[in-house]
RNA sequence: GCGGCUAUGGCGAAGUUGGUUAACGCACCGGAUUGUGGCUCCGGCAUUUCAAGGGUUCGAGUCUCUUUAGUCGCCCCA
């Protein structure tokens, strides 16, 4: 009889945040937080789980995303489930649902960050499950929040010191300009579909839109050719546009316009856009945002008709990109040293007096000599060593060592307030050496 | 869904045309040194085992097939 060997591993394109990573992650989603409050964003947070119904009828029957990468199963109730390939769709379902419309002032501004799931073959800088970050701005048609938008992920990339990226722009005009785009498309393909490859064929039926987009025949007359988005937008259309470039100028935001854009997702009208970010030594190069306006999003989910616009982008492509030089382990850290079992109980209450003081405060509890004692501060990267034994303890002093600065007293803890002046004294004289020095 | 590459201890990795005991480094454990660690030195640390399973062979970590996983491309996407 064969014995099978166990192995518990993670799923396939899923990962572990070990915690030098967790740490990261950490910093940048604080750092979102407050660079998206800045601009009057709140955040939301919806479920992981979705509805079937949503994802497919939000993200279009036609894309990829639903066709062969979504997570779907049947729950014990035999409710048809999706796990949340992206945020717009449930985020929007939230508003509706909650009627938030009603009962805020418009427009929402929202934020959310967490996990999304998307069946996909896993490569670099692409996960089954990962995590995005994304705005939503929902309950207006201007331009100019269309331009704000924007803003605020250059703003991101900029203060992360990414600066290697351009902005590539285009608008698909709205639901008239749309259709007469759509149609002249449909129109100049209909005798040129022998020339085209498999999948456009598909998507002349569903999406002609997106033959634009092919990677296959890109380079072809019949793509070079075509007609083009700006000579069917409505007078609206192409104001609305001016204003968003000129808004972009006026703060110097990099962008460029590229008529051959249109987006994955069957949702968005007028401005899109994404974020590419350009050969860098790293050698990464591809979308790091993406976004765009959904004008017709909330009516299509049975709300009112309100015009948004919101981007998203990948945590984990952001931060393999994020340069993370400086240090984000600054911390103070008390090694409690105990020599016997009296002084071990005695420090067990100076140790908890100490940290809820601030001071994150630890002892090795399994170390039988002094070394190990001594091994478990360095391996914790303590700066202050407490040591006390039945010397000490008898007189009522403790021995602090401090490593920073390679000194040794004795400190008398009848009064433990003495001994956290102690420290804040060493930890001040700390912080005006770091400042002098800059 | 399609294609390339990879898979040796906790980690990083040697392993020559298939040929007795699977280098080395890091980490870890013990000791020299049980009231002061870090350095140094000594010792320990893969052994029906080289991702799993099958095949070729007198003999397989080395060749072959399958599966699984990782990785990098394509499609698509964040």
């Amino acid at each position: 009889m064969e014995v099978p060997i166990f192995m518990y591993t993670k799923v396939k394109g899923t990962y572990d945040l070990l915690p030098n990573d967790a740490r990261k992650y950490s910093y940048i989603e604080d750092f979102l937080k407050d660079t998206a409050s800045l601009f009057g964003y709140e955040e939301i947070r919806v479920p992981i789980l979705a509805t079937s119904d949503l994802i497919h009828r939000s993200t279009g029957e036609s894309s990829d995303i639903v066709t062969k990468e979504t997570y779907d199963f049947k729950d014990r109730g035999d409710r048809i489930i999706t796990l949340r390939p992206e945020g717009t769709a449930p985020v929007i379902r939230s508003i509706i649902e909650n009627k938030l419309y009603a009962t805020n002032a418009l427009p929402l501004k929202l934020f959310y960050m967490g996990e999304m799931f998307r069946y996909e073959r896993p490569q670099k800088g692409r996960f089954r499950e990962f995590r995005q970050f994304g705005v939503e701005v929902v309950g207006t048609s201007s331009p100019y929040m269309d331009a704000e938008v924007i803003l605020l992920a250059t703003t991101i990339f900029k203060d992360l010191n990414i600066n290697n990226f351009k902005v590539r722009l285009n608008t698909l005009g709205d639901d008239e300009s749309r259709n007469n785009y759509r149609n002249a498309l449909k129109e100049y393909f209909s005798d040129k579909l022998d020339s085209l490859c498999e999948d456009c064929k598909k998507r002349f039926e569903k999406n002609p839109l997106r033959i634009l987009d092919c990677k296959v025949d890109k380079d072809s007359e019949i793509l070079l050719n075509a007609p083009k988005v700006s000579d069917y937008l409505s007078q609206k259309s192409k104001d609305d546009f001016e204003i968003v470039k000129s808004y972009l100028d006026e703060l110097d935001v990099p962008y460029v316009v590229d008529e051959k854009l249109v987006r994955g997702l069957d949702y968005y009208t007028n401005t899109i856009f994404e974020f590419e970010l350009l050969d860098s030594e790293s050698g990464q190069s591809g979308t790091i945002c993406a976004g765009g306006r959904y004008d017709n999003l909330t009516s299509d989910l049975d709300g009112p008709k309100l015009g948004s616009i919101g981007f998203a982008f990948g945590l984990e492509r952001l931060i393999s990109i994020v340069n993370f030089d400086f240090d984000l382990t600054h911390s103070i850290n008390c090694q409690f040293i105990p020599i016997g079992e009296n002084a071990k109980k005695n420090l067990l209450k100076v140790m908890q007096y100490l940290r809820t003081m601030g001071f994150i405060s630890e002892m090795n509890y399994e170390a039988t000599s002094l070394k190990g004692h001594f091994k478990s501060a360095d391996s914790n990267k303590a700066r202050y060593l407490i040591i006390q034994g039945d010397d000490e303890l008898e007189r009522g002093v403790v021995k602090v060592k401090d490593k920073l600065n390679n000194t040794e007293e004795e400190v008398d803890i009848k009064d433990l307030n003495n001994l956290l002046d102690y420290l804040m004294d060493l930890e001040n004289k700390y912080l005006d050496d770091i400042s002098e020095g800059e």
